[in-house]
DNA sequence: CATTAACATTGATGATTGTCAATTTGAACT
DNA sequence: AGTTCAAATTGACAATCATCAATGTTAATG
């Protein structure tokens, strides 16, 4: 079975009526598993929002560590159930956890992997904006 | 102006009819500037997908470092428009580049930019997998 | 207990997305 | 030139998503 890579170079294959093996994969590797590859793409979801992103940059960047909804509502024009369907979305992804004291709900990056999500943050956002 | 952190902590602030200085925000840094949110975000968004994650962990993983549009198409259940249009938003976000050769294209990560996506990839599939 | 304030939840709506079927483009070969 | 095959493109459709308006929930307060 001839590489298509190596197409030039012609090969000793008893070219039959049709030869032309089209694509023998390089690899057949187990490549990722779908269960993985589902739940890494829950996490790139998450993280694939304009507010979501801004929130995590707050939080990450606050000097607690930490920011209450009230605070997060106030940094954008939109609704506070927006801002709560957001970080909804950011919670059930592990990537942050509410913590209510009295009236108010401040949310962090969750315990333990701080470093991890604000590399993913790094890395991203070190890629410069097209003049 | 009382912080609502500082709830417990009777303040000196002459209590007017409505006191309950609500969210003093602890940071009013700049944030992240919405411009630079919306790309990291594209960003994020073309990793979102089960199906593009396992297009790059196979082009990442392959000996030659790239894969023909052939290749990938049998390696997912799925019609060869699908895959084409998954390689789009790839490219679109700068994650990979196309090369044609002869009658096949092959695709790899983008000249330059191999580490810091196979990171991004490593950083989110070393989360385990729930049981 | 009634009220108020912070936050979450629900339901609706317009926009975006992933997939397929059908067609088109473009290169290689006869 | 005509055929064949790899890949891209187009159009359609169901599903998902971001937002808003309205309502529900829970904790502090009078």
């Amino acid at each position: 079975m001839e590489r298509h890579e190596l197409k030039n170079v012609k090969t000793v294959t008893p070219v039959g009526e049709n030869d032309e093996a089209c694509c023998v994969p390089t690899l057949v590797e187990p490549a990722l598993g779908a269960k993985q590859a589902r739940k890494a793409a829950d996490i790139f979801n998450a993280l694939a929002d304009p507010t979501r992103l801004t929130i995590l940059s707050l939080i990450a960047r606050s000097e607690r560590g930490e920011a209450c909804v009230c605070d997060l509502t106030a940094s954008f024009n939109m609704g506070q159930p927006s801002i709560s369907h957001h970080l909804k979305i950011l919670k059930d992804a592990d990537l942050i956890q509410g913590d209510k004291r009295g009236k108010w709900v401040y949310y962090s990056l969750v315990t333990g992997r701080d470093e991890e999500i604000k590399g993913l943050l790094d890395t991203v956002l070190k890629i410069p904006v097209e003049v």
